[in-house]
This record gives C-alpha cells, sequence and structure tokens, in this order.
DNA sequence: TCAACATCGTTGATTCATCAACTATTCCGA
DNA sequence: TCGGAATAGTTGATGAATCAACGATGTTGA
C-alpha cells in the first residue's frame, strides 16, 4: 500500500461527475419505468430483446450474450430463465459445444420488442439525446467510449492489485 | 394513443447511446467492485457516507437524504437500517417535526469514509476523468445536468400523455 | 492417451431493491 | 376546531442481482 497522496477532484470535475452520477440515475430509472409501465419490460430485458433481434437468425450464445451486455453469466441465466417463461424467448443447446446453448427470440419476443421500441427511442431522445447539444452529444460517446476502453475487455485488475497475471476473479 | 411515426436514432446518436450505456455499466460495477473489495462499502453506502458528511452536523433528515440520491425512502430506510447495524450511522428521531428522523454520521462511520475516499476518487480518476479530455469531460457535466433537468426532481410524468404544461419544471 | 485445466452454463443461498400497505404526525381549509 | 389531505418514515412480501459452488464438456500438453 504505497502511500500516495490522494489527488482529489478539483471543484469543475467534482461538478461534472455528480451532475453524471445524478443524472445517469435518474435517466435510467426513468427509461426503466417507462418501458414497465408500458410494455411490461425492465430496461435489461429490453437490451436482450435488442441484441437477439440484431443477431443474425435471432439467435445468440448466453456467454457472447452476457459479455455483450456486460451481465455476468449467472445473471443473464437468470433472467432468460424469466424471459422464457414469458414465451420472449427460448433456449436450445448448440450442436457444435455441447456446453453452449442458444437463446432464440421467440415471434412473441419480436412482436413485443416491435412494440416497445418506440417507447425506448422516444424517451431516450426526449431525456437525453434531445435535452444536450449535438457536440455534446457527440462529446459523451467520445467520454463513454474512452471510459470503457479503460475498463473495458482490458480486464481491469482491482484498483490496489500490482498487476494481474493469474487472477481467479471474473473478468 | 395517436399514432405518430417514431424517430429514430440516427448511427452517430444510436453510437453514442450505446457507448453511454455500456461505459456507464463498467464504471459502476468497477467503482462498486473497488469499495467492495477494499473496504466493505456500496457505491450507495459511499453516497450516504459522503452526503451525511457534507452536511450540518453530519446528520440529515430521512427524506431528504432520499431526495438527493435519488432514492425512493423505503430503499433508504432499509440501507440505512443495515448501515446503523454496521455501526456507521445512528438515528434519531427529530424534536421539531415528530414524524421526522435524522440520520447520523458516526465517529465510524467519518473514519470509514475517510479511509474509502481515495479509493473511490483515485477510480473516478482513473477510469473516467483521466480517460478522456477536460472538454470532454466539462461536456458530459453539461450533458448531465440538462438530463437532469428534463427529468428534474419534479417526478417525470409518463411518456404517453399529453403534456403537463408546466412541463419545465414544477420544481 | 491421460491428467490438468479452462470454459459454458446452471443452481441455490444471500443480499439488495422495489412495491404496496401501513402508522403517525402535520398541514390546511371550511 | 374539525376532518381530510399531505408528508415522514417504516414494514414485510416479492422480485431481481450477486456470489460461490457445481456438473458437464472441451482443450492442451506431457
Amino acid at each position: 500500500m504505497a502511500n500516495k497522496k490522494t489527488r482529489w477532484l478539483n471543484t469543475g470535475q467534482q461538478r461534472a461527475w455528480r451532475a453524471y452520477m445524478l443524472g445517469t440515475t435518474q435517466l435510467m430509472a426513468q427509461l426503466d419505468r417507462d418501458l414497465n409501465a408500458e410494455h411490461g419490460l425492465s430496461l435489461p430485458e429490453y437490451e436482450i430483446l435488442v441484441r437477439l433481434s440484431e443477431a443474425p437468425e435471432l439467435r445468440m450464445r448466453m456467454a457472447e450474450l452476457a459479455d455483450s451486455l456486460n451481465h455476468s453469466r449467472s445473471r443473464l441465466t437468470h433472467t432468460v430463465a424469466r424471459m422464457e417463461i414469458a414465451g420472449l424467448v427460448t433456449r436450445e443447446s448448440c450442436g457444435t459445444d455441447r456446453r453452449g446453448v442458444y437463446a432464440f427470440l421467440t415471434e412473441a419476443g419480436v412482436q413485443r420488442l416491435a412494440d416497445a421500441a418506440p417507447v425506448h427511442v422516444a424517451g431516450v431522445r426526449r431525456y437525453l439525446v434531445d435535452a444536450m447539444s449535438a457536440e455534446d452529444l457527440e462529446a459523451v460517446g467520445r467520454a463513454f467510449t474512452a471510459v470503457a476502453e479503460v475498463l473495458g475487455d482490458g480486464k481491469a485488475w482491482p484498483l490496489g492489485e500490482e498487476h494481474p497475471r493469474h487472477k481467479t476473479a471474473q473478468r
């Protein structure tokens, strides 16, 4: 534990960070509420439908899907199980790798997504896109691309450690 | 239900939105993991400690605290209850309004915050502030200030409705 | 070929968040 | 000053996310 002196945030940085934190919390909560109220979908469920709908043959391997959403595999298993009961997806084991499982989008899933998408997009527009200048939106895109890159698959190691070599933990 | 045609996002908007979504998910998860691993605090708990530490007399009314975090009152009650057991805060009923309750930061709470803050700040720096240009960080601040304003403290109305008229803020 | 190891996905227990219902107090208007 | 409405906070039930452990299959290298 090297005793480095902490470099605190300056006022501007602090304000930016807090605004982001607060705005994000509100935004996600609102998008989730809209979707729930009007279509009985949570935001994560909606995201799953979107990913599947964009995949070739409307299907994806569980792990791939989990990674693309940044969800743990366990979480995805649980969520997909619920969605399967709701009839939005089905699972089918994968021929070429017998450990593997495909999640498929069902007809009902396609339909539900089609119904929900306009609501979701309208929200994203109203709360985010239309709330700021085009330049700021671009900057947000750049900014979080950078964040994702720092954290991203670049496997961030825990802050304290010296280096990840045989990290047991998750990615 | 007026049958408005949906205005989809264009490619750039779409990319910005997704980058933001993904980056945010990763960022929050990582900050939470760091805090948990090194100090046994969740991000929401940490935020509570911060708010209290900045309040006059290290205390705040439950509702005020809940609002400042954008948490439901119920959620705050539960969280504070756990933190009270952990010895980080105490509750004491308020003299002037007998419905009211103050949450106090304890000595142990102050200490825990002091221990955890450097880790948290280092994370915010490394993953966010230092990952992007100063201009983009500013833009992010502006952007989410705007988002928070649109959604504002005054309960955003459900998407379907025509207009609360006092739209901008019923603050 | 076989043993070690890695990956895929699931499971059940636990923890945390959400929701609806509730008590107690205060506020407000007739 | 009374009664209804609004506000403060809590509670318990339910649902979702996390965590550790696991079985099963695939991969690698001695």
